[in-house]
RNA sequence: CGGGAAGUAGCGCAGCUCGGCUAGCGCGCAACGUUCGGGACGUUGAGGCCGUGGGUUCAAAUCCCACCUUCCCGACCA
């Protein structure tokens, strides 16, 4: 992609209201415009980080033996009565009527539908296991979003539900959920910390939150600050008294930031939506859930929050919005520019993600975009370094950059590439 | 929903206390010229119902009332 031609809106200063450092950053690159509090526009580079960061879980999903699916987002009341949720949940959930005065909401979770679902169509335990996962956009009437995407009241979730027959195959679908996110969080660079929750308003007994360490987190963990192992805390955690179980030295409160939960259910939907199967004894039985959610745009602000300094974004590379930026420092210079074209030209060819940033702005400006939009890494191309045979490539991580000679640059960072892929 | 702060050009702000505005500044934007390795410089120019409605006044960005919106803290929250 070539920046000239594409939509990359920078700002150079922090708007007003944004004081989470991942709201200010993904205002500031470009990722995201807020209509009004709690909805945002995703931008280009926002829908591809967004993206980026849906393959990661749809892999892991589909590798896990859940099977995608696409629930409407447009739900009658109804079948909100029948579970008994339109009173538990009335608070978050957006209701209006058509214009045949049925009334309807917009989905503030799928439950309820995936259960219908899987009532129409399962009917034997020779069906089961089954988990089914949607990328879906969810409608909370948040009293108070807050921190741009971090909670907003139309978001973008994950959301799988497993449907097994009895609780042994639920124990192992949700082993399967569990370990899958761990490796989403991880392949997403983040060190999330899994912690034993409260199901809440989603009835069932075992619950996991995974959460990661930031300052705006609604959430808390404790850490030890000498081993730095970190575990979930109770509701009489008090700091200092409770000893780290490795060191024994006092545990600190730290706010962390939930990005993902998983709930063994059991039978709460499925018993009163009717989803029974007949099972090897001849018995009807209704089917045991679990739920697995994402938060998929709350992730792209975690990510920010775990991976920037004070120029920009770090994208770790596999949820990076391109790999590579080329840089050619005078856009105006034929020799130079030409050179720049030609290494995109290489990087297409290999199939790297690639922006060439070929605006004829200054230096400092196209140095300073690069370092707000985080692409890991920068291949520098100017006049300076044409002259000595060499161009430069940066590493969005690190301070320096690395002279490589010309014909050596493309291979030097299809290595780095892939030795961090 | 309680407490606090703020709304003036695309963005960031000043002006408001003490009414006199034909509303400024920086960035950005357009044109031309000079620049060209960490947000260059000059000249010219475009861009505002000063959040909305009402009131006071000869006169309101400025004073008064109401409302709307946004942000922060809390409550709430898969």
């Amino acid at each position: 992609m070539y920046w000239t031609q594409y939509f990359i809106p920078t700002l150079k200063e922090n708007p007003v209201g944004a004081e989470a450092v991942s709201h200010q950053l993904s205002l500031r690159a470009g990722l995201v415009n807020m209509l009004t509090a709690g909805v945002y526009s995703y931008l280009p580079l926002g829908l591809r980080v967004l993206k980026r960061i849906e393959s990661v879980i749809r892999d892991e999903m589909n590798n896990a033996g859940a099977h995608e699916v696409f629930l409407p987002c447009l739900h009658p009341i109804e079948i909100w009565e029948k579970t008994g949720r339109v009173e538990t949940m009335k608070d978050v959930m957006i209701r209006f009527e058509d214009q045949r005065g049925r009334k309807m909401c917009l989905g503030p979770t799928h439950e309820e539908i995936v259960t219908y679902v899987a009532q129409q169509y399962i009917h034997s335990y020779r069906q089961l296991p089954v988990n089914l996962y949607q990328i879906q956009t969810k409608f909370r009437d948040e009293l108070r979003p807050r921190f741009g995407i971090v909670r907003a009241a139309e978001f973008i979730m994950k959301d799988a539900y497993s449907f097994d027959r009895d609780e042994q195959g639920l124990k192992k679908s949700y082993d399967l959920m569990y370990e899958a996110y761990k490796r989403i969080f991880k392949r997403c660079g983040l060190d999330v910390v899994i912690v034993e929750a409260d199901s809440g308003a989603m009835g069932g007994s075992v619950s996991h939150e995974f959460m990661v360490e930031s300052p705006i987190g609604e959430d808390a963990i404790a850490v030890c600050p000498v081993c730095n192992d970190r575990g979930g805390i109770g509701a009489d955690f008090k700091e200092g008294d409770s000893q780290c179980s490795k060191c024994k030295h006092p545990l600190q409160k730290r706010a962390a930031l939930e990005i993902g939960h998983v709930f063994q259910l059991g039978t709460k939907y499925s018993q009163s939506l009717n989803a029974l199967f007949l099972d090897e004894d001849g018995k009807q039985k209704p089917m045991i859930m679990g739920c697995y959610g994402i938060g998929v745009s709350r992730l792209i602000a975690a990510v920010i929050e775990c991976s920037h300094d004070e120029k920009g974004i770090i994208w770790p590379l596999e949820v990076a919005p391109f790999q590579v930026e080329v840089l050619p420092l005078q856009a105006s210079d034929a020799t130079v520019l030409d050179l720049a074209k030609k290494f995109y030209g290489e990087f297409v060819k290999h199939g790297v993600e690639v922006l060439l940033d070929d605006r004829d702005e200054s230096a400092g400006r196209k140095f300073n975009d690069a370092d707000l939009i985080g692409i890991p890494y920068s291949l520098i191309i100017g006049k300076r370094g044409l002259a000595e045979g060499v161009i430069e490539v940066k590493d969005r991580r690190g301070k320096n950059s690395e002279k490589i000679s010309i014909d050596q640059a493309v291979e030097f960072c299809l290595k780095a590439l892939g030795r961090r892929t």
